[in-house]
DNA sequence: AATGGGACCTGCGCGC
DNA sequence: TGCGCGCAGGTCCCAT
């Protein structure tokens, strides 16, 4: 689910909502969701800490508590943090000491919480490429010619840079104008320049409207973000073009639909 | 290193 | 109404 902008969102609402308040009981609905310690000691450990801060790396959201602790939430496709709580698929609910209860929501039950001594000791992390907010345009670039893969699935690719998903993909190389299949080594300076301003904007723009609500990405109050309405092609299969009208395409790379205009995208 | 397939799960929309 | 199929924001693991 939540890609970059979607987690940076989420974290900026819960910042406002969470930040210096203890979690005082946490109620697991579902254990499966909890992936590190064993649920038991998880919920033990957690109860009494207090949310000291709130950040975020690629798509995993991190929460810095008190005695050293830290809580990691993977959202993958379908997980949510929604405030107040009482939702459907709550699989873990906190209780903060105002009383007021969040809850981690996940369909599909893909997501995974950690409370753990050291995020960045975690392997997942270990692997995580930059942040594109880190990069510059020459170090884009620089890690673009060197890799032969096919342009979309590379950009989704979490060691080669962090954040992007299967939305934001479609939609950054819509913006530059490259076509989806293209080698990333076979770009030249002037597509790899556009590439990485039309990154930067994308991401800048989804964050700045609170992200995707596609299918069942909410805010932390529960309402949708409001980006999706700026899609040029993500989930427009067969549909015109804004720019040219010809239907847009749907295909599949690594087992994953891509979206894009053949007409507009070279 | 690149690419494809399947696995993990639940639920929705579609054609019949 | 019901059934089977394809599809879904992510990541991991295995085979070639």
């Amino acid at each position: 689910m939540p890609e970059l902008p979607e987690v940076e969102t989420i974290k900026t609402d819960l910042e406002k909502i969470a930040c210096g308040q203890k979690i005082v009981r946490v109620l697991i609905h579902n254990p499966k969701v909890i992936r590190q310690p064993a649920p038991a000691v998880f919920k033990r450990s957690l109860e009494g800490l207090r949310i000291k801060h709130i950040f975020r790396r690629g798509k995993l959201l991190i929460l810095e508590l008190s005695h050293g602790k830290f809580l990691t939430v993977h959202f993958k496709m379908t997980g949510q943090l929604v405030a107040p709580g009482g939702s459907k698929n709550s699989r873990v609910a906190f209780v903060l000491d105002g009383g007021m209860i969040l809850d981690f929501n996940d369909q599909r039950l893909f997501g995974e919480l950690r409370l753990v001594n050291d995020w960045k000791k975690l392997e997942f992390v270990q692997r995580l490429g930059p942040e594109p907010f880190d990069l510059t345009s020459a170090d884009f670039k620089d890690m673009l010619a060197k890799r032969k893969t096919r342009i979309k699935p590379l950009l989704m690719e979490q060691s080669f840079i962090s954040g992007i998903g299967n939305i934001y993909a479609s939609e950054i190389l819509f913006r530059a104008k490259i076509n989806p299949q293209r080698q990333a080594q076979s770009l030249s300076p002037k597509e790899q320049g556009a590439l990485y301003k039309e990154m930067i904007k994308v991401l800048k723009s989804a964050i700045k409207h609170g992200g995707s609500s596609v299918d069942d990405y909410v805010r932390v109050s529960g309402k949708n973000g409001d980006y999706a309405r700026f899609h040029q092609v993500y989930g427009r299969g067969g549909k015109p073009c804004f720019i040219c009208s010809r239907p847009v395409e749907r295909i599949a790379q690594g087992g994953r639909g891509t979206y894009f205009c053949a007409k507009c995208q070279k």
